[in-house]
RNA sequence: GCCCCCAUCGUCUAGCCUGGCCUAGGACGCCGGCCUUUCACGCCGGAAACGCGGGUUCGAAUCCCGCUGGGGGUGCCA
């Protein structure tokens, strides 16, 4: 059975190229009937926090994102300790009493004379005595694997066909801090191993990790799983896409109030299609359809743009009412409007989809049709201080019985075109600066349609004011 | 520097494996037009790419080699 895994280490909002990553697991896992489990990488203590753990979990279940089976590796940590102690035993690895500060000087060195950088060796023959010695004097030591040097490591990436890579390129390294703590190379091949994963889908930026985490396979008689290696995503410089691109993560979409489903969308159709000319899909079509050998190789450029775009199609296409109002509700509430009765904000919505790509464009957009009160731009002010606008007015009202809406007030503006010659474009603007204070936004025939009357004519009221205040 | 990976419009991509149907298709963005009370939505149209050089072949975007370019890695981070 297919088993694959999301491993992220909680040191920051869950990244969209981690977002894709776990999405493509997903999709993985889901297309094969296989599980996917979600393992929190914590072994770093010192950056990771239970806070980034949450809102990862949060931002991953916000895009639909659900899986089997959850582990933590600060959690496992006796597990570790263990491979390791067997490890030093079988003499695969051993202790290490250099300091930061030595390998420091060692790598300042090679640097110096342009040669690669690679850990000397200098505790790598020490004798049992010596060691000994060393650890009663309570000398802090790491822990290195005993790495066989100039050995071709080569594997088979599923992506790439086969790649090699020298164990001269990195030497015996670490897998226990000093401190105690194993590090990510020697744990994620622990937890894989022993959680039965039979297939890696991670960035490409772990790429050159792979012969290490092989060299450990072997050491501790594990079978090797396959192995899928995926190209990253870059930002418009095309550059690794990181914080000085400004927003990277889930979080940000998510609070700038794009649709989850678009993003899951967007960040499966990055670099993955099923060759078809069709760009909008649900979650369930894209299980369907998920074909992991047709990833792109090459990286992708982000492009938020496109997002946009995609968001805007879930949300005059795709979302149906009661969705679209569960996930406009927050946004709404966030704006402190007072007009928000369900069935008055689901009619608005249904009415208005078409003119807003994102819940935060919708706030702006809705403000006249969901506040009360509401704020008159420059331009709209302006355009109501002439003769024509007061001449509109008036007789709007006068015009105006007990009711309003789209065909009520068509039949009016074409009677004020008729009777004061006025320009149809005058009439309509000058409603809409009355009615909504600004000089574009939502046509004025929909707001008839949606805005009682009685705010109509408050609105319709106040607009004169504002003539009659400029003579 | 060294190691590894990659290469179709500005961007995401289809086509490549199984050469001819490719005068290279779609999408975002951009430009123009239509619709329209404005913006938007929608519709129609347009500009825009096989990185370069060698092979192989009757024929190459598609296969091979080199170059160039881009990316990732090079931690007691993951």
């Amino acid at each position: 059975m297919v088993c694959v895994r999301f491993a992220p280490s909680p040191t920051g909002y869950l990244h969209l190229g981690n977002a894709r990553v776990a999405i493509f697991n997903y999709l993985f896992a889901r297309h094969n009937g296989g599980k996917l489990i979600l393992r929190i990488e914590d072994t770093d203590r010192e950056r990771s926090t239970k806070e980034f753990e949450e809102s990862i979990i949060e931002d991953l279940q916000w895009l639909g994102i659900d899986w089997d089976e959850f582990y933590r590796q600060s959690e496992r940590f006796d597990i570790y300790r263990e491979y390791a102690e067997r490890l030093l035993r079988e003499g695969k690895a051993y202790e290490c009493f250099c300091t930061p500060e030595d390998l420091e000087r060692e790598r300042e060195e090679a640097e110096k004379k342009g040669i690669p950088y690679r850990y000397s060796g200098r505790c790598r023959d020490l004798s049992n005595e010596e060691r000994r010695r060393l650890r009663e004097r309570g000398v802090p030591y790491t822990v290195r694997l005993r790495v066989p040097p100039n050995r071709d490591v080569s594997f088979k990436d599923r992506l790439r066909g086969f790649v090699s890579i020298n164990t001269d390129d990195f030497g015996d390294f670490i897998i226990v801090r000093s401190d105690g703590s194993p590090t990510y190379n020697f744990v994620v091949v622990i937890d894989d191993a022993l959680m039965g994963v039979t297939h890696i889908i991670r960035g490409e930026d772990h790429l050159s990790n792979t012969p290490k985490q092989i060299l450990i396979y072997e050491a501790l008689g594990f079978s090797l799983p396959e192995f899928i290696h995926l190209p990253v995503i870059l930002g418009e410089d095309r550059s690794k896409l990181s914080k000085r691109h400004g927003a990277v993560s889930v979080r940000n979409y998510r609070e700038e109030g794009y649709v989850p489903e678009a993003l899951f969308n967007y960040l499966a159709t990055l670099g993955w299609n099923p060759s078809e000319e069709r760009e909008i899909f649900t979650k369930e079509e894209l299980i369907r359809m998920f074909n992991i050998d047709d990833i792109s190789k090459a990286p992708a450029v982000f492009n938020r743009e496109k997002l946009k775009w995609m968001s805007g199609i879930y949300i005059r296409e795709v979302l149906d009412t009661d969705t679209l109002y569960r996930y406009a509700l927050p946004f709404i509430r966030n704006a402190g409007f007072d007009l928000t009765d369900e069935d008055y904000v689901k009619k608005v919505l249904e009415k208005t989809r078409d003119s807003f790509d994102t819940f935060t464009e919708m706030t702006e957009r809705l403000k006249p049709l969901l506040k009360r009160e509401i704020d008159m731009s420059e331009e709209a002010l302006n355009l109501l201080r002439t003769e024509e606008s007061r001449m509109v007015i008036e007789t709007f009202i006068e015009k105006m019985k007990e009711g309003i809406n789209s065909q009520e007030v068509k039949r009016i503006a074409k009677e004020i075109q008729k009777e004061k010659g006025i320009k149809p474009k005058i009439i309509w603007q000058t409603l809409r600066a009355c009615i909504t204070g600004e000089l574009e936004g939502v046509g004025v025939d929909i707001i008839a349609d949606l805005l009682p009357p009685e705010i109509w004519k408050e609105r319709l009221q106040k607009g004169l004011l504002y003539v009659s205040s400029s003579k």
